[in-house]
DNA sequence: CACCCGATTATCT
DNA sequence: GATAATCGGGTGT
């Protein structure tokens, strides 16, 4: 298993989102491992409009955007779900993350139907809010240092060409729809909508 | 398949 | 009071 490492999270998040395709998100619940291939991300800047870091370290939801790369942003989506971000930026940069919009499921199907309550494949982690369901991932995650054997990580997963990652805006923002900053694997069933 | 809407809370106006 | 990096269930075509 090779674990991404700290140099890799110090990019560009537009770099990272992109780099992220295929690699592999892994949540260790005591014996049990889920994990599935990143199949799709967006790319959030503080520079962007549409960043929950664009207006500066104002509140306590945003403070882990700020913080270390490498580190897991989770956060409440309208009231009900989570999403999470890899804080990830470029050094010359104040804050930034990916969001991870979703996954091909890998280990841990049958953690995953139960969570989900669901057997249908295609509905396990196809989304921003169902694959944090899916992995038991929660607000408690937020500020994880997916670097520290903590039960969270990255690893390397498969292979994604070139010609197979398409960019297109993101979804669900209102502001800086203008950026091709949502990345996906071609042709992948588990991409959302 | 298309749209419409309710759930539920942190944040902003 | 309105909006938001969403989802699932409802109704209609």
């Amino acid at each position: 298993m090779n674990y991404l490492t700290s140099s890799f999270y110090h990019q560009d998040a537009v770099i990272v989102a992109k780099e992220l395709l295929g690699a592999l998100l892994i949540h260790k619940i005591g014996d049990t491992v889920v994990a599935g291939y990143i199949v799709e991300t967006e790319a959030y800047c503080s520079d962007d409009a549409a960043c929950h870091a664009y207006k500066g370290r104002k509140t306590l939801r945003n403070a882990t955007l700020f913080g270390p790369v490498a580190h897991a942003y989770v956060y409440v989506s309208y009231g009900i779900h989570f999403c999470i971000n890899i804080v990830s930026r470029h050094p010359s940069i104040i804050a930034g993350g990916v969001l991870i919009r979703a996954l091909q499921p890998v280990y841990g199907i049958e953690f995953m139907q139960k969570m989900r309550n669901t057997t249908q494949l295609k509905n396990l982690t196809s989304g921003p809010g169902k694959l944090t369901q899916a992995l038991g991932i929660t607000l408690q995650h937020n500020g994880t240092d997916l670097l520290n054997n903590s039960g969270l990580f990255l690893a390397q997963g498969i292979e994604i060409a070139e010609s197979d990652i398409i960019a297109s805006p993101r979804i669900g923002i209102s502001q800086a729809k203008e950026h091709l900053w949502r990345f996906y694997v071609k042709g992948n069933p588990f991409v959302s909508k």
